[in-house]
DNA sequence: TTCTCTTTGTGTGTTTCCACACATATAAAA
DNA sequence: TTTTATATGTGTGGAAACACACAAAGAGAA
């Protein structure tokens, strides 16, 4: 009788590869590489097709939309919770957006063509996958409506929030400026914002660093898109990215 | 030898349907039933699971993200170049959006049953209906950016072009006030974008109706996002849905 | 016609965010 | 330590969209 594979424990920190089992999680793991990624690492741009997926363990990857006159807004983010690359499998191989590493940290990484050999298995992995698609265009298009309907202030809030979720810190390394990229505003409004939230007591903002203090005022203080997506994933993928539901 | 298979032409008006031929074409298209959508009908409700998926062929479908306090927003429009429903062979069952008939006209359904039997034999139906996911995806994201970055005359312009692309008429049979339930704006604020359409003899507004006169104009006049969505279908289904490719 | 309902137009004042300019503070390098 | 680069704080003025209130203009029904 041989002994139990050993699950390599780094894998298991992302959800999508932690709800694998049997002879598919084998034959995923045997094709997994480790690799780290360091705070603003270009993934990909607009138009490239990439060789790899990415199953991020710890590190955070935003996706932007980038326009004619640079202007920058997120639509997704992207940590332990998925993939970043789903495009390889819907059939795509490019995206229109921008794949960024907005917190340094290790993943996950699996060649395109592996992927693809595996996906086109059609078995639970498939459907993994397409569900947590879906559950990525659920979080696009609250950001969508977020964008339209919502203060800066909230906005704030839950992108704090989401960053909170996929970190093991209370402390996230981030300026003002890399902030305003993701949201699409200016600089010196994520200041304000943030003053506001300091005024609180709910974040510290000090040079190139914001610490959650108050992780439940900042939930009182988020608008509500912040639970619809999280309730999303929780129904597609079995488990929240939010902490409340860890 | 048996005479040829009448292909019935009010399927070819949705791209997809269009773009499906051999055995594969014959099942599905058996399986096809026509219906009309009125204006206003709801297709589904968030968190409303459907019997069937529904594909276009003259009619217009919302899709609506809606707030606790009622406000609404849209992200994404489906015509004669999609399909409804594609929550239902990505595995979720449901949505957090809203459905809702936009321009009545008609369209082909098909339970969601025979769909998700097609589907799952992984052919080029599948294919098809993965690229068009990921081109609703570009759609959702655009439409995310688009309401962070861009003013509301711009967005008024996009909305009136993605419309009339998936229409025949250059009368658009809609208020003001339903137009700003779909941009998420006050009712007052599309009057104003459309006065200043108006005096640059773009289009003509009258009490319930829209008419397009310079689609030039307008093309001149929109934000690069509604480009940037036509060139994403285009380039993943083989064929934009602005009538500029067609 | 007259009445009623819906749709559109308009005005006032407020809020939020933007654009630009520049001062100050912190961290790291020389 | 001094210098330099980066990050944050602040002020003024402007533009866009909001909230609310109400007037005017179709369109259809009685």
């Amino acid at each position: 009788m041989p002994p139990p594979r050993k699950r390599p424990s780094a894998a298991e920190k992302n959800y999508l590869l932690a709800s694998l089992s049997g002879p598919e999680y084998d034959r995923i793991i045997d094709k997994l590489e480790p690799i780290s990624l360091k705070l603003g690492q270009v993934m990909h741009e607009t138009g490239d097709s990439m060789e790899y997926v990415y199953f991020p363990t710890t590190a955070i990857i935003s996706l932007l939309c980038i326009m004619e006159n640079g202007a920058t807004a997120e639509i997704g983010v992207v940590g332990n919770d998925g993939v970043l690359g789903i495009e390889l499998f819907m059939g795509g191989e490019t995206t229109t957006s921008r794949a960024i590493v907005q917190s340094a940290g290790h993943c996950c990484r699996m060649k395109a063509k592996d992927l693809k050999a595996e996906f086109t298995l059609g078995g639970p992995f498939q459907r993994l996958l397409l569900r947590y698609t879906q559950a990525l265009i659920a979080q696009i298009s609250q950001t969508a409506v977020c964008n339209r309907l919502h203060s800066l202030e909230q906005q704030l809030c839950r992108w704090l929030l989401l960053s909170h979720d996929r970190l093991n810190s209370d402390k996230l390394v981030m300026t003002h400026d890399l902030i305003s990229n993701m949201l699409g505003v200016r600089r010196e409004g994520v200041t304000l914002a943030a003053q506001k939230l300091v005024a609180k007591s709910l974040i510290k903002s000090v040079r190139g660093t914001m610490t959650v203090l108050d992780r439940q005022g900042l939930e009182n203080a988020v608008c509500e898109c912040y639970e619809v997506v999280n309730a999303e994933y929780n129904r597609l993928l079995g488990r929240g990215i939010s902490r409340r539901y860890a």
